[in-house]
DNA sequence: CTAGGGTTAG
């Protein structure tokens, strides 16, 4: 009776395991392990086999189901009736799954025998974590002692990849001569490993093709091994050559093939891109196997997205049968990198509720940047939220990095901080970002203190630092940094070392921006066999910058590529130093060459044509503008700007009104056309406007608005914004505002209240504020104060020559001859001569120039009879009219 | 246990 009993158990049992292990080999993997834990928790006497086990565990491992592995292993330890090594096997995979090192180590410690393949597991978990490379190599180390189990060919193929990406040429010839010394060099697998790691080390038409040409038998790894080489080399035709032999040699091309392939295409020029792609994609139709493959498909996706080929995507996108996290992906990164972030937007809702396939951390690295582009900072901040809440997406790096980025970019400097220290394994490019973050938020302590912490913690700095370092330097403009960080670079073989100049343009302006054109324009000479556009721009610009337009056009001359920025550079140089005849003919040139104009060239224009006092051809750009779409709120900003500056007042104000929304910059313009036109009340109005609509004011405004204050007479409301910026915007007056405030006083004829409020001043006066305050003695007569005043200018060694003249018309007028004898000895002194004054006009594209006391033009005498006339005239019209009644 | 796809800093 209990003996039938016990054989109907163990025919139960037996029954039960059949069904579990059914389950566990048929990729049911969940069924399996439901169905023996609801076995081994019900029934004491169940005695699971060792094979069955096994099965169990690699079930778990393919789910990926952490606890319950642990659970399991714990079971096994409790039962302790697996003699068997495969039970140790499948747990240290499962571990080796989880990548939990320790507990893989410790387990790898407790078996008392061990095998090749146990070695070689342990082998690919270490090598797996990427931060590991010397304990995977000693581990490697510790198998070739004799008593240990020999290494297999798979033993060398995983640890060849660990040399190749530690870049250690050394280490992986000495694998090489082990392979060669056991046998097993001719294997096919060690053969591809090797192929791989030289071609990894630079070595490809070297090491990596002898072993291949020599290899006894050539699989199709061996194959896409040499291609890729070939291609990650950049010698894309030797990649496509081999390509073609492989064809001939009738080996079939798989799926990895194709993928190697294709981007070899796509980075070809155009042409030739879209005709080697066409004909793989037709290669690839004819098979059935590849078409319908997710790789091959994403590989085509991949091509076309890079070919710009949009269509052709979404056509592709559509018709596939089924698609992964790398279909999505591509596609979303595709899009944002033809620039159709919205696109990018919607594709990545729509992936979200796709319920087959979700989104990993690739996903979010390549979405949150168009978050900040888009400045969807709601959005980024719920997929934040969604990526906490995942633990494998919250402690990946390159997802910390990205969020780190995304706040950054959104003006969001602490969060930026607190997801970098969120990160558990920061990477080089997290600690750049975070430094990046900091310089462009002028936050320099906090840079320089997590700069410590970075050199603290043995990261070394590599190119990009050193750029972020440049920044910096040029953020604080301190010329000794520069240095320090040149000096560094040439240590570090950062300027010297690879092919890319970008650390040298970058120091070359960094040098022209700290004022040292001699060590810019060293640089630029170090630079000459490897420079590129944007040294030849930055050099420009540093001329521009320092006005030698004509050391800029030399070089300008020279460039046989320009872009857009070279043609800016150039013709801003040339609006800058009133060549505006230069500037148009520049701008004309650019034209007739098809080049767009963008932004910044309006801008030079702008600026040309506020110099030409030409409200006509403002009028042509303007409709230009709105034609062409390019009215963003700086060129409105500067169109206003110019239209007032051309004294058309009304079309600035017009223009002003019709923007709906209008930024400090519009503003700023505005209140300076109005000051300009002498409209105080108007600015003030407006100005009251704009603080009462929440823009908060800066310093440029505040400039403007003090500026239309004294140009409209209206001294105590200017004196009261004045001490509203300290009181109500808590900001520190600089010597702009100071010198408004001066001026403010001195044109109001408030002299000594002038006087005191200068030597009150909590900074140095500069030179001009002495300048205004003695012109204003002068329209004001005051010989006295003028006196003292000149003493302070002259002590502060100003080379501006207006001012001595301005002092020696102030005793002329007030006959005190012997003054303006000593003004003219100390005027020769310090060898002054006034520059004659200068004017000029152009009449139907001929250029008229007058200087004083000249006599040459041809027509001079008609010219002065007409100038002799219209003086007649205003003096007739003006015995009328009161002055101010003229400027309204 | 073995080649191989998609992403982030300038």
């Amino acid at each position: 009776m209990i003996r039938d009993s016990l054989d109907m158990l163990e025919q139960s049992f037996r029954a039960w395991s059949a069904m579990i292990r059914e389950c566990c080999m048929g990729s049911r993997h969940w069924e399996g392990v439901s169905l023996f834990i609801q076995k081994a928790r019900s029934s004491v006497g169940f005695r699971p086999s060792t094979l069955l086990m096994a099965a169990v565990i690699k079930s778990c491992s393919a789910l990926s189901a952490t606890q319950l592995g642990k659970a399991l292993h714990g079971y096994v330890l409790k039962k302790g009736h697996f003699s068997s090594l495969s039970v140790s096997k499948a747990m240290l995979n499962m571990y080796a799954k989880f990548r939990a090192l320790d507990d893989c180590e410790k387990l790898f410690g407790e078996l008392g025998s061990c095998d090749t393949v146990t070695w070689n597991i342990l082998l690919t978990v270490f090598a797996s974590s990427m931060k590991f490379d010397t304990e995977t190599m000693g581990l490697f180390k510790g198998m070739l002692i004799p008593e240990q189990p020999k290494p297999s060919p798979v033993t060398i193929s995983i640890v060849l990849p660990v040399c190749a990406r530690s870049g250690d040429l050394v280490m992986g010839k000495s694998v090489h001569s082990l392979a060669v010394k056991s046998g097993m060099d001719m294997h096919t697998l060690v053969g591809n490993s090797l192929v791989s790691f030289y071609a990894k080390c630079g070595q490809v038409t070297t090491d990596a093709f002898t072993v291949f040409a020599g290899l006894y038998e050539k699989d199709v790894v061996s194959w896409n091994a040499i291609i890729s080489g070939f291609a990650e080399n950049g010698l894309m035709y030797e990649a496509f050559r081999t390509f073609r032999w492989m064809l001939r040699e009738s080996t079939e091309p798989n799926y990895t093939t194709i993928a190697t392939i294709f981007p070899i295409c796509a980075s070809q020029d155009e042409n030739a891109a879209l005709f080697f792609g066409r004909e793989i994609h037709a290669f690839v139709l004819r098979r059935a196997e590849l078409s319908t493959d997710i790789f091959v498909c994403n590989a085509l996706l991949m091509f076309y997205l890079r070919t710009g080929q949009m269509q052709v995507v979404e056509t592709l996108f559509r018709r596939m049968q089924s698609r992964d996290s790398v279909t999505w992906n591509s596609v979303i990164a595709g899009c944002a990198s033809n620039g159709e972030w919205s696109t990018a937007l919607t594709l990545f809702q729509k992936f979200l509720l796709f319920d087959t396939v979700t989104p990993d951390s690739v996903t979010f690295v390549s979405i949150l940047p168009i978050c900040a582009v888009l400045k969807k900072i709601s959005m980024g901040k719920q997929i934040h939220g969604y990526i906490v809440q995942r633990p494998s997406l919250a402690e990946d790096t390159t997802v910390g990095n990205a969020l780190v980025n995304f706040y950054a970019k959104c003006d969001e400097i602490d969060a930026a901080f607190q997801a970098f220290l969120m990160i558990p394994q920061r990477d080089i490019i997290s600690w750049n970002s975070m430094l990046d973050a900091f310089v462009n938020t002028r936050n320099h302590w906090k840079f320089l203190n997590l700069l410590a912490w970075m050199l603290g913690e043995r990261f070394k700095p590599d190119g990009i630092t050193i750029l972020t370092l440049i920044n910096f330097c040029i953020s604080i403009s301190r010329l000794m940094s520069v240095k320090e960080v040149h000096c560094y670079s040439i240590r570090y073989a950062h300027i010297l070392g690879d092919g890319e100049p970008t650390i040298g343009n970058a120091m070359l302006v960094a040098y022209a921006k700290c004022g040292d054109m001699g060590s810019a324009l060293k640089i630029f000479q170090s630079l000459s066999g490897k420079r590129n556009l944007v040294t030849c721009n930055s050099i420009i610009a540093a001329y521009v910058d320092s006005g030698s337009q004509d050391d800029a056009y030399k070089i300008f001359s020279q460039m046989h590529e320009k872009d857009v920025t070279t043609w800016n550079l150039m013709i801003r140089v040339y609006a800058l130093n009133n060549c505006v005849n230069e500037a148009l003919y520049l701008f004309h040139e650019f034209r007739d060459r098809g080049m767009e104009p963008d932004e910044l060239t309006i801008m030079s224009l702008l600026a040309v044509f506020s110099q030409m006092v030409s409200a006509h051809l403002l009028r042509q750009c303007h409709g230009y503008l709105v034609r062409n779409c390019l009215e963003d709120v700086r060129i409105k900003g500067a169109l206003l700007d110019v239209y007032s500056k051309c004294g058309s007042i009304w079309y600035a104000y017009n223009l002003f009104q019709s923007n709906p929304n209008k930024d400090l910059f519009m503003f700023t313009a505005m209140i300076g056309g109005f000051a300009m036109h002498g409209m105080g009340e108007e600015a003030l109005e407006i100005f009251h406007d704009m603080i009462g609509s929440g823009i908060k004011p800066d310093h440029i405004i505040f400039t403007s608005v003090l500026s239309a204050c004294s140009h409209g007479g209206l001294i105590d409301p200017g004196l009261e914004i004045f001490y509203s910026m300290e009181k109500l915007h808590g900001m520190k007056p600089k010597m702009e505002q100071y010198a408004c405030v001066v001026d403010l006083l001195a044109r109001g004829g408030r002299l000594s209240e002038a006087y005191s409020f200068v030597a009150k001043m909590p900074i140095k006066p500069a030179a001009h504020i002495w300048g205004t305050l003695l012109g204003a003695c002068k329209s004001h007569h005051e010989v006295e104060l003028g006196r003292v005043v000149g003493a302070h200018l002259f002590e502060s060694e100003s080379d501006d020559i207006g001012n001595y003249i301005v002092l020696s018309n102030l005793y002329a007028a007030e006959e005190k001859w012997d003054e303006v004898l000593e003004m003219r000895k100390l005027m020769k002194s310090r060898d002054f001569k006034k520059p004659a004054g200068c004017s000029w006009i152009e009449v139907e594209r001929r250029e008229s120039v007058f200087v004083a006391g000249d006599t040459s033009h041809p027509e001079r005498s008609l010219i002065y009879d007409t100038l002799l006339a219209i003086n007649q005239h205003i003096k007739e019209k003006l015995a009328n009219y009161s002055i101010e009644s003229a400027f309204i």
